[in-house]
DNA sequence: ATGGCAATGTTTCATTGA
């Protein structure tokens, strides 16, 4: 009979080992069309199973599909020529159903969500706005944004379980996700109002991968190109990757690639990835 | 007080980003 339960534990136990880690990745790209030949090193580098780009500035027509399936990735987009613009790719793999642009009943010119399912996984790929000053046009377009988003995610879990949302939040939810709190407080990015929206993301059932995990201080996604900002590390963690509960168990891993910030034609994002 | 850098298209400057 022990013998039995032997068998069980046995198979139970290489179940486990067989179960696939998965990497699912956020990086905003800043124009797809120039950071392609980086993006295809950091596929072959990394092998990322799910990668959710924002700032493809990509028309759908130019989308360069045909050159990603080569390099093993399935892609789907949602793009416009200039701004904006997301993608979702994942392993040649694993199949990309039930993709969605934009967010149902909200007539948003700008291209800034995708979501599709991959081995189980909801994914939905953000590029929330930017935001520019505190009371202007574009705050008040924020704000509006990030309340239509909540409840699309709210309405999102409920469905899936299983989510991940990733992306360029464009907001750095503590003091410690900023390389000078002072300096930045109260500022775009960094606001209690920008913070608040944030939480109210979390409080929906959903958590910041990187922080389930004991991390190094200062380590930021963004440094502006200006100043050499990435030499002196003065950057902003604005890019996250949510994961719902259902998953957090199998989270492994939350961490942030500042490799990719180095060497010629950098975007000024760094990819962030977490494991599950 | 302002710009600094990079990408885009309206291109040799204005706009946007964060």
């Amino acid at each position: 009979m022990s013998f039995f339960f032997f068998v069980l534990y046995a198979l139970f136990a290489v179940k486990n080992l067989c179960k696939a880690i998965m990497k699912i990745a956020a990086w905003n790209v800043n124009s797809l069309n120039v950071r392609l030949p980086r993006l295809l090193d950091w596929l072959k580098k990394q092998s990322p199973d799910i990668v959710c780009l924002q700032e493809t500035k990509c028309e759908d027509i130019r989308f360069p599909h045909e050159v990603l399936l080569e390099a093993g990735y399935r892609s789907c987009f949602y793009g416009q020529k200039t701004y904006n613009g997301v993608a979702i790719l994942a392993r040649q793999d694993m199949p990309i159903t039930e993709v969605c642009c934009g967010i149902e009943d909200y007539d948003d010119p700008q291209a800034r969500v995708i979501a599709a399912t991959v081995a189980g996984i909801r994914t939905v790929c953000v590029y929330v706005p930017n935001g520019q000053a505190l009371g202007s046009e574009k705050f008040e377009y924020k704000m509006q944004w990030c309340r239509r988003l909540h409840r699309y995610l709210q309405e999102a879990l409920a469905q899936y379980p299983k989510l991940v949302v990733a992306g360029d939040f464009n907001i750095a939810p503590e003091d410690r996700d900023v390389h000078d709190p002072d300096a930045w407080r109260g500022q775009i990015l960094c606001s209690d109002e920008e913070r608040v929206m944030f939480r109210s993301f979390l409080s929906l059932g959903l958590f910041d991968s990187f922080r389930l995990f004991e991390q190094p201080p200062n380590m930021f996604t963004w440094w502006d190109y200006r100043q050499l900002g990435f030499i002196k590390n003065r950057g902003l963690r604005i890019d996250h990757v949510l994961i719902s509960e259902a998953l957090r168990p199998q989270c492994v891993a939350g961490t942030i690639d500042r490799e990719e910030r180095k060497g010629e034609k950098p975007s000024d994002h760094a990819p962030v990835v977490a494991v599950l």
